[in-house]
RNA sequence: CGGGCCAUAGCGCAGUCUGGCUAGCGCGCCUGCCUUGGGAGCAGGAGGCCGCCGGUUCAAAUCCGGCUGGCCCGACCA
């Protein structure tokens, strides 16, 4: 019943609390999870808040589809590598029921081209794109996809590492470099906004080391956040993909100058592992803590009384209430989506265990209403961000609670960023020589070093320490140094840490 | 793919070593009473092919063989 506590076992405690929280489960399928409608909710908030900036952005959603041939996948050979070792194979189109036995997969169905299941759609999209643009005209192509990919992954941990999982792609095309570029970067920074301004989310924005980019980029723009455990989650990834894949698929157009030029591309995604980070950057023991902007429900009411004159009474103030908090003036804050209530009228369990329920589930205001409250005309709201007694406001006026709660959205937002905000800086160590990182990288947190921009020492020190570079933030400081493995020139420090 | 462990009620487990009684416990579920300002209490009740197949035995959840599924630890990863 209870929830392990973070500082017993931290990975156990993110399991639990998912379970007990409702919001996904292990499925029938190894390494595909259950997404409940309690986790289903939060996507469908996170998906509405970025698809309103992407189509903000100039975007357009299409669909492509689940299969690729294996033939596309080999096209482009970086992505090939670093694809290969985790497709699911399509190989045969049919079964066959043999009496007794069940089925059988029919050896003569067998498919002339085995298709994979898209671990991400670049190929298919670009064959595609080749007949959509012939001119530059036709340009830019700005289309994100909202769709499941498939990642045969050893090891999965729910969100985090599914073998399915849901996100958006963006794919653009793009008639220069330079405009390719500069999309890159407005994506990363559309990642950036939502995941600070949305989930609360601090993040780090830079590009990957070599080592670290998508396969098939050019180079590779990332959010990166940290954890309350100290590990870093790669939240968002941009990539400027040159030409890679236009020449890959031939996808060539004519400028205004009457030449024949290879389109430049981008792509970029979340996926639903946000939502796991979205639970390691607030949740606590009590479970988990939801920012307002992304909270599925804003407030629950929880009624209280003894006899059943009181509850009649206690039940129409709470419905008068959650009236009045649902119909008060939508802001563009929470894109004009009304405050959402719900009055906790479940019979079977008493006004603790729901407090306790709902600090489970995340709603970020819990009112209480009782005769006590009712004598007065007035109500208790309790902030989940700030459990027990001090997140608790005594005697609001209920003719004031809507106006109050609109007010205080806003702020336990602000409260949750400024503390993920002040841990992540609290944990953002610097390092001057390899023994120092090797000691510092044993403890909780990001490292900025020095490194000498190779990726041999990148892939050594990952070797010896497990410790990867995550980001080279852009707005880092301009500072001469030496790597600290190799000794040989550096221009400034990049971040360290160990990931998920 | 290497190493370790597990499979008994919806969930979590005991029982297995040393074979034998009606297979038990906690949580959850159902009914009723009582309670409700931080996870209440009492009473009654439902729920099991003991993962599957075979063997040993008068007798198997328990012993033996095989199979299947799952979990954990390592190498790969949004």
């Amino acid at each position: 019943m209870a929830i392990t506590k973070r500082a017993d076992d931290y990975s156990q405690w993110y399991l639990d609390l998912i379970f007990q929280a409702g919001l996904a489960e292990n499925s029938a399928v190894r390494g595909c999870m259950v997404i409940k409608p309690t986790g289903f909710a939060l996507w469908e908030k996170m998906q509405a808040a970025l698809d309103r900036m992407f189509k903000e952005t100039g975007h357009v959603n299409a669909y492509f589809p689940l299969f690729i041939p294996k033939s596309f996948l080999a096209k482009e050979e970086q992505m090939a590598e670093g694809f290969a070792k985790e497709c699911a194979v399509v190989t045969h189109y049919r079964l066959k029921a043999i009496p007794g036995q069940g089925v059988i997969v029919d050896p003569e169905a067998k498919l002339e081209e085995e298709l994979i299941v898209r671990p991400t759609s670049e190929t298919i999209i670009w064959n595609t794109y080749k007949n959509w643009i012939q001119s530059w005209r036709d340009l830019p192509l700005l289309i994100n996809q909202w769709a499941n990919v498939v990642r045969w992954e050893m090891r999965t941990r729910l969100f985090l590492r599914t073998a399915e999982f849901l996100w958006q792609e963006g794919h653009t095309a793009h008639a220069t470099a330079s405009e390719a570029e500069e999309e890159t970067r407005r994506m990363v920074e559309v990642y950036r906004q939502f995941a600070e301004e949305y989930l609360a989310m601090p993040v780090l924005v830079g590009p990957k080391s070599e080592g670290q980019k998508f396969p098939g980029a050019i180079y590779t723009l990332c959010i990166e956040a940290m954890m309350q455990d100290g590990k870093a989650l790669q939240a968002g990834t941009s990539h400027f993909l040159g030409q890679n894949f236009a020449k890959a698929f031939d996808v060539q157009f004519t400028n205004a100058q009457g030449q024949r030029e290879y389109a430049w591309a981008t792509s970029w995604g979340v996926s639903t592992r946000l939502i796991g980070g979205l639970i390691m950057t607030h949740s606590d023991d009590l479970g988990l803590v939801l920012p307002p902007r992304v909270a599925p429900l804003h407030v629950v009411i929880v009624p209280i009384f003894r006899k059943e004159d009181e509850k009649l009474a206690v039940y129409e103030a709470a419905h008068t209430l959650a009236k009045s908090i649902r119909e008060h003036p939508r802001s563009a804050w929470l894109n004009y989506e009304p405050i959402t209530v719900k009055v906790d009228d479940r019979e079977q369990h008493q006004p603790g265990w729901k407090f306790a329920d709902w600090e489970l589930k995340g709603v970020p205001i819990r009112i209480e209403l009782g005769p006590k409250d009712l004598e007065k005309k007035t109500c208790v709201i309790a902030r989940r961000d700030i459990p027990g007694k001090e997140g608790k406001q005594m005697g609001i006026p209920l003719e004031g609670a809507a106006q109050y709660i609109a007010d205080l959205l806003p702020q336990i937002q602000r409260a949750l960023f400024d503390k993920a905000k002040k841990f992540r800086d609290a944990h953002l160590r610097t390092a001057n020589t390899y023994d120092e990182f090797k000691q510092m990288i044993e403890e909780p947190g990001f490292i900025w070093a020095h490194w000498d921009g190779q990726r041999q020492t990148e892939e050594l020190i990952a070797a010896e320490t497990k410790a990867t570079i995550r980001c080279i933030p852009f707005d880092r400081p301009i500072e001469q140094g030496k790597c600290m493995v190799t000794g040989a020139p550096s221009h400034g420090r990049v971040i360290f840490a160990r990931a998920y």
